[in-house]
DNA sequence: TGCAGAAGTTAGGCATCCCTAACTATCATG
DNA sequence: CATGATAGTTAGGGATGCCTAACTTCTGCA
């Protein structure tokens, strides 16, 4: 009988056997796990305090009692630190691998559109999937062949490889001044149609965009947009999703590199 | 409280929850069933009998009796007859899928090769990971920026979009008669080390080879080798698993589309 | 033809990761 | 400070997909 192949495939799926070899922790790092991960950090980037049980199982559309079991396992990781009934928030070997999937979620993004002429309101769905399965060797491939892009089609910034971001501060178009002109940094990614939609008004990271009325009730807000590589301005009315989606330039402090 | 997402991630790893909407049998072709379609139409392709659970299990590097449970569930999505003890066969609707993933792997390899200088012996466990999670969408445009090729790194044909498949004939070059020109088809894909080595003799798909001379009982294989952009010709000394991985033309019938 | 060994199966288990139902803790507020 | 709504938990269950141990079927060869 011929040699049994020695090299198995490290992790089947999500699920199964494993939990050999490897750094002990990344063997239990799965691709669940990941979507855990990235979704927490997003949340504590937003509030800056412990994410919740509920927080967490509405942006992944998950039960809440599963995400309870899930805290408890990537506590015994030491992913995060968990306190019952208080919420969790990452440990610094938590905060890198969340670093991480955000750096490969961007990059694949990035790529996507710009070398496989990908939709921008498609990419997102796409790299959610490509993001699990990719090797660090490819998203650092990727990257190299874009020459080390700085931002996401959406805007969002890309970690470096080595985990830190350039946070450039912005605010919800929702919550700028009137009559104050400002850069777009970047719209929201996980809705394909609103960002088919802005994108239609030109929208875009980089276009220049001034809020001249606002409806009070998060009523609709009127904009003037100028689009990016555009001289004329177009006026748009949007409703508050739309400017809760778009994020413009705060220019307060300066960038903080985190 | 905001909208909760409507969109849910339509396989979550490959476990758990799912089976909505789709065509009923779609949703149940996890990442393993699709390693098991290919492996299975790989091993038809070689026998052209029904594949042994065995073979698949040594394929897959799985215990057999997970391999037992796998075709029965296989056998209920109508993807393959299963007769116990008897092997297995696909469908055609088995055969449609087993294509469709070999399609994605090879046109991922050739992606990668072609666009992200991954060197050969790299890219088919990249293909592996990523066959599973791109879209339909992602793999056309690959293979339609590199226009449409017909072949991955290694030589393999690469399925087209309706699932024909031109097959060359081919021998291995352990078989290859003594002194008779041919040009190197492909090469297996599997073992990394091999791919080096071989691609260090020059032998690679399109390449010129002669046996000169056949040591018995499986022993060395004496050739010559004329590199695919070369001029002049190197002799050397392979062992038997080289020449079982080496695949020239077989010129004998006229190529058969299946 | 019969039987040993190979091939394949059933039985029972476990890890992941999700679910619903039912219970408990927390906290704002009257 | 009691209490009820909300947040979060435990309990129990199911699907996938792998494992080992033990058993059954098949087959080639004397």
């Amino acid at each position: 009988m011929s040699a049994r192949r020695s090299t198995r495939p490290a992790e089947r799926g999500h699920s199964g056997g494993g939990t050999r070899h490897g750094t002990a922790r990344d063997a239990a790092i799965t691709g669940s796990v990941e979507d855990y991960l990235k979704a927490i950090y997003e949340l504590q980037e937003m509030t800056a305090l412990p994410a919740a049980t509920n927080a967490i199982a509405e942006r992944l559309a998950i039960a809440p009692p599963s995400v309870s079991g899930m805290l408890r396992r990537m506590a015994g990781l030491e992913l995060l630190r968990y306190e019952p009934y208080k919420g969790v928030s990452l440990t610094a070997s938590g905060r890198r691998a969340a670093l991480r999937m955000l750096r490969r979620h961007r990059v694949i993004e990035a790529y996507l559109a710009d070398r496989l002429a990908y939709p921008w309101d498609l990419v997102h769905a796409e790299a959610e999937r490509l993001e699990h399965a990719a090797s660090d060797e490819l998203i650092d491939r990727m990257a190299a062949a874009l020459g080390e892009p700085a931002t996401d089609p959406h805007g969002a910034p890309i970690p470096a490889r080595d985990g830190t971001v350039v946070v450039m501060p912005t605010r919800m178009l929702a919550d700028q001044p009137l009559g104050k002109r400002a850069r777009v940094a970047n719209v929201g990614d996980e809705d394909a149609e609103l960002l088919r939609y802005v994108a239609s008004l030109d929208i875009r990271p980089g276009a220049t965009i001034t809020v001249v009325a606002r409806a009070p009730f998060d009523g609709p807000v009127t904009v003037e947009v100028t689009g990016v590589g555009a001289r004329d301005q177009r006026t748009h009315v949007v409703g508050h999703t739309v400017a809760r989606a778009v994020m413009v330039d705060a220019p307060a402090k300066s960038p903080r590199k985190r």
